[in-house]
DNA sequence: TAGATTGTTAATCGATTAACAATC
DNA sequence: TAGATTGTTAATCGATTAACAATC
């Protein structure tokens, strides 16, 4: 199985909207493969999800062609080579930056590790927090993430800092020769270009929610049209 | 100042993209506010966010003309425009469900109080947490959303159970006569459509950022190409 | 006035959906 | 074979960028 930095050498990076929905698609295949099915449809794959059939066999065609006419996909095998497409048949090593209530709840979060993301290493700049113990864990300081991260292989650094820090660590990620950056501050971060950033803005996030809710819309969700809303009483009502 | 349901009645509501930006601009504006700048222009505005100056207008004049030609913006108007326009010109009462870490760390996190959002109401199901306090406020059993939440005036819930509750809990948001849900279950819901779904999914987020960093190429991030990147050494290294 | 900057139209670009021959 | 379903091309749709007359 080959390790390379592309499953396509030579061609661009796959669009944002269609790396999200290959984890939905990745999220959903892991689910039916949990039922038991051993091949599945563009259209099994897509409809839950709110996703055209036409759309998921564009989406993979992207990256090759996985199905057989006729037949569909079968499951163990689009699981395993989407995994390798998104880079995460391996482990991921992540530093995380800032152990506010946010930081220390991303450290409690066991959802990270069961998809191959492992916390090992923590930095905070806060005189009563450094040298501390979280989680087994030593509390550094933030400046010494370049002396220490590339030690542990860090790939990643979870920015969970003020908004008004968070530049000044993009500094110390680069120095210490990081190449992704998973940033929870709300700050437009400035970086040079080997460098990688998701955002993940959870004030823009509720503001987006508030603006729905006071136009009284729907967006970006599955209604009854694309799939059937069935109440199921009794389920969790005592 | 009018409260009604949309700024452009009978129009359609905005593409999901436009007010994401919208949510940036505002933080820009309030970011020159707070440097005593009184206006601004529209590429003062969008180039520190990556943005074109024509993207800025383009996403504004979907709502309305704010601008003067040859001036550029007020802004302090266009702050309470904006926040007219996304709805949060007013408070925002938020029931939290689900108290595991990442329910409990949003109830700690502070950045939301400041921008108009409250956690008025605590929902769990785990009898070690139903009927205890956090934060003074008492955990009630979930199924309890449409008797008590009502009288709260909760319009949004934050949704942080499992996976497979967090179709169980649409239910219950759905009788209880929310309609708003921000949805942090990995898990896509199936919502009548009188209701407005957002999600934030880390796992996809993380995933990306693996993309991303396994691929080695930039995107989603403002490189020196567009804003220059300076090292500002000295500003965190001891 | 000259320079700056808007709002808007037109041009470009990219993403989604529809349609269908190929194939199991 | 007949039915199902792919991969792919063409058609549609929407979003971004460029250009510029209008205006302060």
């Amino acid at each position: 199985m080959s390790q390379g930095r592309s499953d396509r050498p030579g061609e661009r990076l796959a669009p944002k909207a269609v790396i999200g929905r290959v984890s939905l698609y990745l999220r959903r295949l892991e689910s039916l493969q949990r039922r038991g099915e051993v091949t599945t449809s563009s259209s099994q794959l897509g409809l839950p999800l709110g996703i055209h059939d036409a759309q998921v066999r564009k989406d993979l065609a992207f990256f090759g062609q996985f199905g057989c006419p006729g037949i569909g996909y079968r499951i163990d095998d689009l699981i395993s080579t989407l995994r390798r497409i998104l880079g995460i048949d391996r482990e991921w090593c992540i530093a995380l930056v800032g152990l506010g209530n946010l930081g220390q709840a991303l450290l409690k979060y066991k959802g990270f590790r069961g998809r191959g993301f492992r916390i090992l290493a923590l930095y905070d700049n806060d005189p009563d927090k450094i040298g501390k113990t979280f989680d087994d864990m030593v509390v550094r300081p933030i400046a010494d993430l370049p002396h220490s991260a590339p030690g542990l292989e860090i790939e990643m650094a979870a920015v969970c800092v003020p908004a008004d820090s968070a530049q000044e660590v993009v500094e110390l990620v680069v120095a210490a020769g990081i190449p992704g950056i998973l940033n929870f501050a709300p700050q437009t971060l400035i970086v040079p270009n080997q460098l990688s950033v998701v955002n993940v803005d959870l004030s823009i996030q509720l503001e987006h929610l508030a603006y729905q809710v006071h136009n009284q819309q729907v967006a970006g969700s599955i209604t009854p049209q694309t799939a059937p809303f069935r109440s199921r009483r009794g389920s969790l009502e005592s």
